[in-house]
DNA sequence: CAGGATCCACTATTGGATCCCG
DNA sequence: CGGGATCCAATAGTGGATCCTG
């Protein structure tokens, strides 16, 4: 009825995600005892938080992959008719005072996409939350490529929050890496340095991969099936 | 006042053609006697024809590059204000029965697009046409990695052409060369033939450009500049 | 009709705003 | 708050329809 025990392999992750292809939201909910509100504006966060249950995610709300041991994090990934993704995926919230302090190699960004389980959800707005299906689960690790797109975004958004110019992002910056909002509301503020070092109130903000990077990354995991 | 002499040489119509940057088409109209209307839906093909005249192009309306001795097709590219291309480029109308009997190497398509002077005009749809300014042209002749795009889409395209599939092309086929409507209006029919030989009446077409190609190459022709 | 093109309604994308849970 | 994300109004893009001249 629980959440399920924390995999012990990664063949033994991804074997437990296939085994949820074609299951619906409804179904994996009953499982672990989570409820699918019928108003998806109510349920924005519900199928992640099912599948860390069904698959046995261990880290809760900490700044680790949901897989402790296996280093992976999971995300889902909500899928139009085409197969294409239909939203942008968090990554991770900035601390923006932090980032100063740090660089791409040690970043939480890095950390957080070194391996990831993307398990796809359909999300036809026109299906209801509880019986979209979950699709097969692909495991992947940026190629070096990727890498490079990501660092190169990631080293020039650091460079704008660490010089205090953080209100001068908008999503247009990062060709495949982007910073948004991410706060309960509009009015939310949290102290950062700014120019001078001085104490501004900005919005709290998150990295997100573009909906372009990751349906490039799930066709090309796709295409290394066969 | 009339068109100007045809130029001489490649050099002569560069000189002529960078010579008009910064004038505006009712400037350029006054030049060679045409008027430019005050709606913009009435001035469609106007600024074409205005540098036509204004440029000395020798063809008129026939199946030859405009400034004949030349071997240069010119074509007025509308620009926004950030300098992307607002419109597709018109390449040339399709004869539907002649597409079986040619290839790529001997295509209308090709010999329009071997080498292209591109005038670049202002087209913020709030600027008043007569106050629209030219910008500086360019000299394209299509690189080996763009004649191949434009082989592979024209090549596609052609062949369903040719088998009578006509009726299943739309705008969303080809990566940079896309086939569309070329009439008056949504009634124009004419002849071709089905995928019997038999005919079939069918709205005329024509080839376009699509603007990311055309961007992409302007952007290219600006950097080379440096 | 061929050549000179742009218009503009509709669709696709996007990024700022928002929602739930522990 | 940090972690799980999606919503949706506004903008950008596209492609079918259209306009003028010789």
């Amino acid at each position: 009825m629980p959440a399920a025990p924390e995999p012990q392999s990664e063949q033994e992750l991804l074997t437990r995600a296939w085994d949820l292809a074609g299951l619906t939201l409804g179904e994996l909910g009953a499982r672990v005892a989570i409820s699918v509100p019928d108003d998806s504006v109510r349920g924005k966060g519900v199928a992640g938080q099912i599948l860390e249950k069904v698959l046995g995610a261990s880290a809760g709300s900490r700044a680790e992959p949901d897989f402790t041991r296996l280093g992976i994090e999971l995300k889902t990934i909500p899928l139009d008719a085409r197969g294409k993704p239909k939203e942008s995926t968090f990554v991770c919230s900035i601390s923006l005072s932090a980032m100063a302090d740090t660089d791409w190699e040690r970043s939480t960004v890095l950390k957080k996409l070194s391996k990831v389980l993307f398990v796809p959800v359909e999300a036809a707005s026109d299906t209801p939350l509880r019986n979209r299906r979950v699709g097969r689960a692909y495991l992947w690790t940026p190629t070096p490529e990727e890498r490079e797109l990501l660092r190169n975004d990631w080293e020039r958004l650091a460079e704008m929050i660490a010089t205090g110019d953080v209100e001068q992002i908008t999503g247009h910056l990062g060709e495949v890496l982007q910073v948004r909002p991410k706060a309960p509301h509009g009015r939310s503020r949290r102290r950062a340095p700014d120019e001078e070092g001085a104490v501004q109130w900005t919005m709290p903000r998150g990295f997100y991969l573009r909906p372009t990077f990751t349906g490039a990354l799930l066709a090309r995991l796709r295409a290394e099936e066969d």
